[in-house]
DNA sequence: CCAAGGGCCGTCT
DNA sequence: GAGACGGCCCTTG
């Protein structure tokens, strides 16, 4: 309960027009490789319209998944200023580091 | 308490 | 650059 609160909390300094990556948001809250727990989280997350859930991304630059899908994601993202081409994004200075 | 899943990641062919 | 494996951590049933 204490780790997914974090997590959020964590999403919500996320400012707009940038993304963030599941293993530097798990790195953040203080487990190394628990990207798997974060996606798990996100999708189960109790407040998905306050959490910015669309803004994590894989760190390989993909966009990853998405509990209402990958295309909203994708969609919501380019709406805020990011660039994303076949599901990727191109731009990885956009990753917001904490 | 045990078992299984999941919006993943890094490494190796 | 693209596909295949294995592994790690949390939440929920």
């Amino acid at each position: 309960m204490k780790l997914e609160h974090r997590v959020y909390e964590k999403l919500l300094k996320v400012p707009k027009g940038k993304v963030t990556t599941y293993s530097e948001l798990a790195k953040a809250v203080g487990i190394k490789n628990g990207q798997r727990s974060i996606g798990q989280m996100m999708k189960k997350n109790p407040f998905p319209v306050i959490v910015p859930c669309h803004r994590v991304i894989l760190s390989t630059g993909k966009i990853g998944g998405y509990a209402w899908g990958e295309k909203v994601k994708t969609n919501m993202l380019s709406k805020e200023g990011i660039t994303i081409k076949k599901g990727k994004i191109l731009d990885k200075d956009r990753i917001f580091r904490f």
